[in-house]
DNA sequence: AGAATGACAGGAA
DNA sequence: GTTCCTGCCATTC
């Protein structure tokens, strides 16, 4: 077991926030892909958790899709169009209710696997 | 203490 | 491509 997994709950929420705040404009990634650079390779929930508890104005959220390039919020929900609006703010569009970010995420996870 | 819940994922069918 | 099912982590009943 790495370091990072047996780091206490805080420690963890702070690693996830880390990674969040660590995307670029423009550069959308899933759960599984942020929870993997914190160090958490099987808690995509605690991202989700960590996300829907979180109050910093300044964390880009909405550059956290769900593995198959959906919003995670309910179809046409507030929250749904408002991330939306913020991607379409970043040059990134939503083709037949999805993201196409399967080349993008595979992309991103090699780049960071091979800072590490 | 056990069950239910949620901004989830990956493999199977 | 899809839907379905099982596994996950932590919190809340």
């Amino acid at each position: 077991m790495s370091a990072a997994e047996r780091a206490s709950g805080e420690q963890r929420r702070q690693r996830i926030l880390d990674a969040i705040r660590a995307l670029p404009s423009g550069c959308v990634v899933s759960y599984a892909t942020i929870a993997r650079r914190a160090g958490l390779p099987r808690a995509a929930r605690l991202v989700a958790r960590v996300l829907a508890s979180n109050d910093d104005p300044e964390l880009p959220w909405h550059r956290v899709l769900r593995a198959d390039g959906c919003i995670a919020f309910p179809p046409d929900s507030p929250a749904w169009r408002e991330q939306r609006d913020r991607l379409r703010a970043e040059g990134v569009e939503l083709r037949g209710g999805r993201v196409r970010m399967r080349r993008d995420d595979d992309l991103h996870r090699l780049l960071w696997n091979a800072a590490d």
